[in-house]
DNA sequence: ACAGTAACCTGTTTGC
DNA sequence: TGCAAACAGGTTACTG
């Protein structure tokens, strides 16, 4: 579910309310996260002010007065905003409570993340070696171009590594590589300079166009809103194997590169 | 250093 | 209809 637009999504979504508002309390009905919930951080977060919410990568870090939760998604996590008097669901591991509202972290899948920093985030183990952030000036054809160089892996792998580049997951992968014209499959250390630019450039349009679409529901993701995002109707290849391509009708081919489904045109993608 | 695979967990879809 | 297998947006530990 969650990549990049939909973190930023929910981002933007929740620091509306929750800039500037003081902890509460903090309920936590299951720790048993794939990465265990910080034990006691309710005590450590209970009475401190929100600051400011933050992205890096699919991470969202949450700025209290002393100190930062770091929180992930996972595959099937949402975060939303609801009354705090409201019974809790099946699969609502977590709340925030802030005045008579609260944060509320719902993950099916238990693969999302919430742990406490009492440091920088950015030194957290879990964000340290990410990549540069996509849509920054870091990341630009040179440096793809470098990062590439010699490597013997697809460029579609190379591009979901989140050390070499932050955020970008199996959809918006896919919808890039048809964007710039290049098959999920190229090897990565083969790609011209030009390719790389206009690869790039696909990664920024695709994720932007994505952000302003307030992402995609494909299953779980909702905005903190409880409303879906509207980018499925955008996307030109994902899920869509066996249909026409929307530049040249040509059917859009499926397979499995590097463990996940994978989507392009054979006539466009080259 | 790099590449490939299995594993984490649950819900939904697919196929027999 | 029913049940089991396959599959899903992510990440990381392990293997060679």
């Amino acid at each position: 579910m969650p990549e990049l637009p939909e973190v930023e999504t929910t981002r933007r979504g929740i620091a509306r309310h929750l800039q500037g508002k003081r902890i509460a309390a903090a309920v936590v009905r299951e720790r048993r996260l794939r990465v265990p919930v910080t034990p006691g951080i309710a005590g450590k977060i209970s009475g401190q002010q929100i600051e400011t919410i933050g992205r890096r990568g699919k991470y969202l870090l949450l700025y209290l007065q002393h100190g930062c939760i770091i929180w992930h998604l996972g595959m099937s996590g949402s975060l939303r905003i609801v009354r705090a008097s409201h019974p809790p669901a099946a699969h609502d591991h977590i709340d925030i409570v802030f005045g008579r509202k609260a944060l509320r972290f719902c993950d099916p899948r238990r693969f999302g993340t919430v742990v406490w920093c009492s440091g920088d985030p950015l030194r957290h183990r879990l964000l340290a070696d990410l990549g540069p952030e996509p849509l920054g000036g870091d990341f630009n054809a040179d440096y793809l171009y470098r990062v590439a160089h010699g490597r013997r892996t697809a460029v579609k792998n190379l591009i979901m590594n989140a050390r070499i580049v932050a955020g970008v997951g199996n959809i918006y992968a896919n919808e890039a590589l048809f964007t710039a014209g290049i098959r999920p499959q190229h090897l990565a250390g083969r790609i011209s300079k030009e390719r790389c630019r206009r690869l790039v450039a696909a990664i920024r349009t695709v994720l932007e166009d994505a952000i302003r679409c307030g992402g995609t529901s494909l299953r779980d993701f909702v905005r903190e809103d409880g409303k879906p995002g509207y980018f499925e109707q955008h996307l030109a290849v994902y899920h869509r194997g066996g249909e026409p391509c929307p530049a040249c009708a040509t059917p859009i081919k499926q397979r499995i590169i590097g463990q996940r489904t994978s989507f392009y045109c054979p006539a466009c993608q080259l």
